[in-house]
DNA sequence: TATTGTTATACTCTATAACTATA
DNA sequence: TATAGTTATAGAGTATAACAATA
């Protein structure tokens, strides 16, 4: 019982195996996916709010308040007032953060860069270009 | 503050995102990513025993218990006992399962499905390769 | 004794709704 | 009145550990 081709089930489903995949890793300090990447986004863009780090990662805000939270409890982040909008809060990067961010990056036995560094310079090719695709999908 | 590009950790954030805004989607009959999953698997490849199917979505056999023990719920899969070994159990898609498999697929405007009919042929190529690669990924 | 599946339990992530504080 | 963030609550998904049944 073979049906026909599913380009789009069978990307569902690859996308769904890499992603649990993934969360099953831990990076350097044991931190869970959606704390790291919020660090992986201060890192590149600075500090930021709460709010635009749900936009930045197409969650809701509480989600966001929670993963903050918990990284400020770790001492990755800190939270301050904004300087002119006393809603807003900042979420920036403390040193602990910065290290952690550039160790975890360093450390090459980090296991996806592992399996990057497996592939072929195509195949890196292919997987840096889809996820720009993928980034592109999950704005819509 | 910018920093260096980072392949990998784009990588994991373009996974991530899409695979919760691919999960916040829901096909037919308002089913879950991984419930559709276990149908999409049942269509492909035939009945199926609840360790083959935590072995395909690597998951873990209280996962797919659950898993189908919703389907089976719902009337979209059945169970069996194995016909020699007493130990297992045969799940296979009943008649409204495989109808909801095909009304879901035929619906092109499945979110993903218009996502990808977006896209150039070359861009749905790419991702394509993608699955492929990230399916290994998934298994290593 | 090893394997298949299930039950029990707990944890993480996310969401919606309601609330507070500020603009 | 609108916006930013938080708190409260709930639900989905997954994991590990322990158990039952069968090989």
């Amino acid at each position: 019982m073979t049906s026909a081709p599913d380009p789009t089930g069978d990307l569902r489903i690859a996308i769904g195996q890499a992603a649990r995949r993934i969360r099953a890793e831990r990076g350097g300090a044991g931190l869970a996916d959606p704390q790291y990447t919020v660090l992986l986004w201060l890192n590149k863009s600075g500090p930021l709010t709460p709010g635009q780090l749900a936009d930045l990662e197409r969650v809701q805000p509480p989600s966001m308040t929670r993963t903050v939270n918990c990284l400020a409890e770790l001492g990755l982040v800190a939270k301050a007032p904004h300087p002119t909008d006393g809603r807003q809060v900042v979420v920036s990067l403390t040193e602990t953060g910065t290290a952690e961010v550039e160790e975890t990056r360093r450390r090459r036995n980090t296991w996806l860069s592992g399996q990057l560094d497996a592939m072929t310079p195509e195949e890196r090719r292919v997987l840096a270009e889809a996820a720009e695709l993928l980034r592109r999908i999950a704005q819509a």
